[in-house]
DNA sequence: GCATGTGCTTACGTTTACGTCAACGTTATA
DNA sequence: TATAACGTTGACGTAAACGTAAGCACATGC
């Protein structure tokens, strides 16, 4: 078996560079559950809630909602002895990865024009100073 | 020169799938700017301004946030005759390629995620129509 | 044994990015 | 000429995603 690390919320939160309360709020939106201590009743994690949270924290960066999210996330949940679910699991899962592959498209052309515009500013910094250069060598 | 079609608020909010309100309140937020019609105050929009707002969509569609995409526009609007700005925006966009490398990065391996995902659920998938079918055979 | 740190719940506050509505002006059309 | 249709400026409303603070419980080091 895999070591089983459980971690504490702000154990969680420092290495995710997040607040307790964001977590606590992931948690009030049913989006990442925790067990709790008894008798304590504080919340700790597996590694499991862990990788959750990373999934989480990985949708948010490209501008995903929290419910967006919490539909993909739920994914992984699926009965697999059921026909109709996995079939409608594979349908949405086909349409995310279109986007996903969209987004990349995009995100390529977008750094292609970042590029050209580097190389017109580059350009015209080298002109900038050869001027200056000459400018000197007048004097 | 270019074609210079300009455009009213409704055209391009219908363009875009947004609203007229998304757009005044870019224009609020110094985001986007608009020439009026004297007389009549109507916003008009240019073909430069609607290249503008296309960015400015873009940056939106990836989670930025106004402020980051108002930033990241500006670099648009340096003066080509100041070394000290064009380096600053060169270093400030050489920056921003990086962040996008690492996106594009992140979404490729997202990407296969999904692939090897869905793989095993087409996998179980058909796994139960073989059941079923020898179901089907032994009656 | 008490202060300090950590965590809990409850609840109200805040920022971002608009939605929505009122009250009004201008232009096309029947 | 009146009535839509489209635009304008306020101004208040709102959903999402947390921030923040109060009041309390529990553990731990001195």
């Amino acid at each position: 078996m895999g070591k089983q690390r459980i971690y504490t919320i702000s154990e969680l939160a420092s290495e995710f560079g997040i607040t307790p309360r964001t977590i606590r709020y992931y948690e009030e939106v049913g989006l990442l559950a925790s067990t709790r201590e008894s008798q304590n009743h504080q919340r700790l994690y597996d590694a499991r809630s862990r990788a959750r949270l990373k999934l989480i924290l990985r949708g948010r960066r490209f501008g995903f909602s929290l419910g967006e999210i919490k539909e993909m996330i739920e994914l992984y949940d699926v009965d697999p002895t059921q026909k109709e679910q996995l079939r409608r699991t594979i349908e949405y899962g086909d349409r995310k990865i279109a986007e996903v592959e969209e987004m990349i498209a995009d995100l390529i052309q977008i750094k292609e024009e970042m590029l050209e515009f580097r190389e017109r500013f580059t350009g015209l910094l080298t002109d900038l100073e050869q001027k200056e250069e000459r400018g000197k060598a007048g004097v």
